[in-house]
DNA sequence: AGGGGCTTGTGATATGTTTCACGTGGCAAA
DNA sequence: TTTGCCACGTGAAACATATCACAAGCCCCT
């Protein structure tokens, strides 16, 4: 009857966990009702040992022999990954990607609002995007106090970065995520994720790189193999 | 003098080879010339021995008793990432996300740059930004071609994601970095890396909720623990 | 009511990653 | 030259995660 004495889950079960809800959602558009564990791990690029896995970090939500109900396993997951509870989220930054995040549509759809927006730049600061208003920062805390927000969307330059984290901690926020490309420092109760474009950039020219590099082995490989008395 | 027969270093040792490339950048703009793989462990927020294991991926770039030295570190590591190498890329979806990457200046500061915007969107195409020109859809192979752009930087809806980049592979490209809320399937020859915006934030949410369910579930327990008989 | 076939949930196993702990080599000072 | 200290590089251990393989349970059909 304890709802979850299970092992803690790995991290990336759980992003797997976000995957595996959109999923069910499309699939429900389109009318399915449920969802076997290799039908899952084949629209999204999982195996069906890891689904099950993943989704038995929280509870047995399928029938042996059946599958899973995609309207339960759906409202179980909400459950899990908080979806749903209308959380609010602030936004500080309203440059480029400040506005464009402002402008996402894939928070509200999964229940994620960003309702303030604060930037330094007093030019800025009074311009509406998507019915939100531009704060200036030094509204941060008594905004973020008042209406109880407990997420925010960190778009600002990497040097104003690690301060304004301050500022939002101290403000009271329990959960930042971070698109400046630096490693910031926040108190142990505090959540950090971090979206980091170049380093997702540098890590595929990496790949790329070595896959090249590997290329150019075999190719010398093949040539000495070629080459009498190149044996051992 | 064989450049790297060592072990395949794993993902997250890549991607934090990129933090320590960045740091690197920053310490020497400070006058830094050496570190050590203490100082630079706790600039990232990893630790030492972190440090030097992803470095020994790679090779023994330091000195023994003294440290590494930075010019020769970051001269090593821009070999291993493939940075200033000038890779173009190619965007795909000039909207909200697609307009602020072209205009993300963490990608030209490490030597990758946009060269070529697409969008299948008539009002678009044709406009500047960035000194870059929106181009129509079918003009994606050509141009791919003829440019040599290894690299596609997606940034469309969701829905028209798999479409798109099996034409980017068609016209050539080896990596895709995809921006859709959606998880894509490549032939095996190209690499793939994702930025979900909603995966982070949904992360951020279950740790939010653990962290309250645990405070609540201790709070219980010391109710239990204060009342009477409750031992065992 | 019983049997066959299917899919879950999960011990056990394999694989992969991080951390530990120390030998090795290098520098500086006496 | 020797001594002492320092920080790297790296086997080995610990830990974490993913995969395998199968018993348990469910449904349908006869």
């Amino acid at each position: 009857m304890p709802a979850l004495p299970r092992g803690k889950a790995p991290q990336m079960a759980i992003r797997r966990l976000s995957m595996y809800y959109r999923t069910l959602a499309a699939l429900r558009e389109q009318g399915v009702e449920s969802v076997s564990s290799e039908h899952l791990s084949e629209l999204t690029g999982s195996t069906a040992a890891q689904v099950r896995r993943d989704l038995a970090y929280f509870g047995s939500f399928g029938r042996r022999g059946v599958g899973y109900e995609i309207k339960t396993l759906q409202s179980h997951m909400q459950g899990i990954l908080g979806i749903g509870e209308g959380w609010s989220m602030a936004l500080v930054g309203v440059g480029n990607l400040g506005s464009a995040l402002l402008a996402y549509d894939g928070f509200p759809r999964q229940g994620f609002r960003i309702v303030e927006a604060f930037d330094s730049d007093p030019r800025r600061v009074g311009t509406v995007i998507r019915d939100v208003v531009v704060k200036p920062m030094d509204q941060v805390k008594e905004t973020i106090q008042t209406r109880q927000i407990a997420m925010a969307l960190l778009a600002v330059p990497a040097k104003a970065a690690q301060a304004v984290t301050e500022q939002l901690v101290d403000a009271g926020v329990r959960c930042v995520l971070n698109f400046a490309p630096i490693s910031l420092r926040v108190p142990s109760h505090v959540y950090l994720a971090s979206v980091d474009l170049s380093i997702e950039v540098e890590y595929l020219s990496y790949l790329l790189r070595e896959s090249v590099a590997e290329d150019a082995e075999r190719h010398t490989q093949e040539q000495s193999a070629s080459a009498p008395g190149s044996g051992l």
